[in-house]
DNA sequence: CTGCGTGCAAATGGTTTGCATCCAC
DNA sequence: GTGGATGCAAACCATTTGCACGCAG
């Protein structure tokens, strides 16, 4: 269903560029950070032509947004559901190498939500805030 | 630890509204929410005040806020780390009943990450909103 | 051609902050 | 009495949106 999705999207050099450019990193830029990314490729784009396209990417479920608990949303290239570690200070994400068996909710519990799909963040301090402090 | 923490902490007239009312309701309030359910009482409370004693709060581990995908934090009177259902389309958040275990991160796992918490969300569409679209 | 996508800039909206005053301890 | 807490309003900042033009299909 995700081909489908994709299916009818325009391709646009800028949608294109920053798919690629997501795609590209292991990590979880902000929109802002895309921003940068891909204005070395096309120095003309706007932050609102990013915006609009991470929004699109994410809602057809080509790339994720991550909710995080910062102000500012994060962006995954990996659309599939995984684990991520969060630092609750600079709000750095990182993906989470361990192949856990994420519970499904037994329908008797879901209490009459659907489409549930299951978000799972371990919330820390990274190696680098950590270090500061000490 | 958790009255270690609230021990140092004074006691105002309006934190003291604001956490009885956030430990009132099983739903989990924006900052919005919380100053509306608190200024029947103060009425001359300021949203900034709010927003300054729900961070005082969430710091000191006294009440939970959760990051939530959508824009609004939500505050959580229960401080313990437990499940959540979210809507992601009208954001609401309920608490989910459901006792499973929240894995433990094993360490050669964590990336260097310290002072972990697990934070499961199952995200979804609520009743309310399913309801609107068929 | 047609309409979706873009650039630009202004608008939004949640959250934070500076400052003078107030009150819990 | 004293420093943390408050009310108010302005400041912030990430994100969204209106509009006229441009380009992919």
């Amino acid at each position: 269903m995700k081909d489908e999705d994709s299916k009818g999207i325009r391709l646009s050099r800028q949608r294109e560029t920053i798919l690629a450019e997501l795609r590209k990193v292991k990590t979880h830029p902000t929109a802002d950070e895309v921003y940068d990314m891909v204005r070395k490729i096309l120095p003309r784009i706007s932050l609102g032509t990013v915006y609009r396209n991470l929004d699109t990417l994410s809602n057809r479920g080509v790339v994720l947004r991550l909710g995080g608990a910062g102000t500012q949303k994060r962006f995954d290239g990996n659309p599939a559901a995984h684990p991520h570690l969060r630092c609750s200070v600079c709000g750095r994400v990182d993906d989470l190498e361990w192949p856990f068996a994420l519970p499904d909710l037994p329908v008797e519990h879901s209490m009459g939500y659907v489409d549930l799909r299951c978000d799972v963040e371990y919330v820390g301090i990274c190696p680098t805030c950590a270090g500061k402090n000490n």
